[in-house]
DNA sequence: GCTATTATCTGACTTAAGTCAGATATATGC
DNA sequence: GCATATATCTGACTTAAGTCAGATAATAGC
């Protein structure tokens, strides 16, 4: 009854009682299930027809008959692939889309409605996105970002908020050496954020030089998601966008207040050099030769 | 992206996605859905066919079937209900309980792969009681329990655990008057246990004595479950079962460490009174009258 | 005792979901 | 060019789930 698998076990009754309830977003719309689910992954901007069937697991026969009602319903539109004439494609028509606008606002009032059912609702959102990132990071996307973009300004925020936090004198981003977001976008570099189930829960920036050295900034981990190997993969792709565009030296900067950090450089080929600038947050600089 | 609704609607994609795995072990056998749902309500203990049909929302004529089928299979018996020979009432069988069990561990099983599929599985579980009892609260049941049963003492090794970690010179039981058990069973006094989905969540204890004066101990809340209420629950559930065992006076001790229990105490009806013992924990006292 | 209500059961439906065996057209490897 | 593989479609099924209108028997209210 207390042990792990018993906890288990409630979480489930009490999540499948209640998201049961949660999840029926697909329904109140006069539409079957299935021809909800494919419209939705239409909308999401899935357009293959053999993708979403293997996505959502059905059968070509069934799949096909469901088009079919969409197509008669007039809220999509079928065409063959550019590139392979057996393969066909679906996007939404202005009907189409109005349909999967109804369904996200559904979505979302019932989301609403169930934070408006629930006392603490800060404790329950970050209980949530703990469980959220704990069951989503192997399904995480690492993709290159605008620094600039909403995702990739989230993040940095979140970012800074943590440094003020952790460090004994706060932390000032005017005071730190500050990058350019240019510096951080091709062809000079790139900023690397990794995204789970639509909300952003790390990122990694790759700051150009006009040489071929360049230095890497902002590692950060949203904390629901720390301990799972997000760190590693956000390195490994930063490395591999720096190799793409022909840099052969790497450099960072971090702090002793961080030590999680300097464990992940020093057992993934990074060496500790010296100080190579003047800012006042950093005590621990490395170097990795790709 | 980034709001309260998002967040929440991205915990029901991980969830619905995993949960979806994690809780199919109502398949797997060979049986529908539907009586499969069924012979697990019966093998829960619930008993009466009206409340399992009320409890799984289905349709009087299926479920009549759904029972037929189930007792073609030999799983369970029914017979006409002692008090009221309009309603049916059904149980399992010798092989009924055989594969209610078989079902029962298919659900370890899948828990136990869940948990073991995830990386840090003691802040995973941490978040999944939260969630567990953000949800279930409002189900939890406030039962009187023997103290000596497994969930009670669950509840008060949690109780002291957390004494010994908030109390400035740790918590030694042996140096408390810890209540005699057969204090806070009837005829003397009680023991409540808060369960939610099977989880104790919550107790508190009604020591009495040979008169009409009882205490209040060992009323603690899980973590998990605090500020939704449970502890006022919890409370006004002993002072029903002090009532109810003719008692008219209570009283209590606690510490400043605990301010959350000064207060809920103060704003229901309770009133600070001068230390009656020479307990060395406690340093706030105070007194109901009922 | 009579009427209305309730719990269960049965038969006759509908709908959604899914399976399976081809048919057709296209792509790929040699 | 030809055999093989692949993507989609169609028709003919099955199964599960659910709905609805009575039938039957028991209970409750008066």
């Amino acid at each position: 009854m207390l042990d792990a698998v018993s906890r288990v076990r409630r979480f489930n009754r009490a999540v499948t009682s209640e998201v049961g309830a949660l999840d029926n977003s697909f329904l109140g719309r006069g539409r079957p299930l299935g021809a909800a689910r494919v419209l939705n992954a239409i909308g999401q901007g899935r357009s293959d027809i053999a993708e979403i069937r293997d996505y959502l697991g059905l059968d070509s026969g069934l799949m096909s008959r469901l088009l079919r009602s969409l197509e008669e319903e007039g809220l999509i539109e079928t065409m063959v692939h550019a590139d392979d004439a057996r393969r066909r494609v679906a996007t939404l028509t202005r009907a189409g889309r109005r349909e999967f606008k109804a369904y996200e606002a559904l979505s979302n009032a019932q989301a609403e409605a169930f934070l408006a059912r629930h006392a603490r609702p800060d404790a329950l959102l970050a209980a949530m996105d703990m469980i959220g990132s704990a069951l989503g990071v192997s399904r995480a996307t690492v993709q290159e970002m605008n620094p600039t973009s909403t995702e990739a300004r989230y993040c940095l925020g979140e970012y800074y908020g943590e440094l003020a936090r952790r460090f004994a004198q706060g932390f000032d981003v005017a005071r730190s050496r500050d990058p350019d977001a240019a510096d951080m976008r091709r062809p000079r570099g790139a900023f690397l954020v990794a995204i789970s189930d639509g909300l952003p829960i790390g990122c990694v920036g790759l700051k150009g030089t006009d040489g071929d050295l360049a230095e890497i900034k902002r590692l950060w981990v949203a904390p629901s998601a720390r301990g799972l190997g997000l760190a590693r993969r956000l390195m490994d792709a930063a490395e591999g966008a720096a190799r793409a565009l022909g840099i052969t030296v790497l450099r960072l900067d971090t702090n002793s207040a961080l030590p999680e950090a300097g464990q992940l450089y020093r057992t993934s080929g990074w060496r500790e050099i010296a100080r190579f600038n003047d800012d006042p947050y950093p005590d621990l600089f490395f170097e990795k030769r790709l």
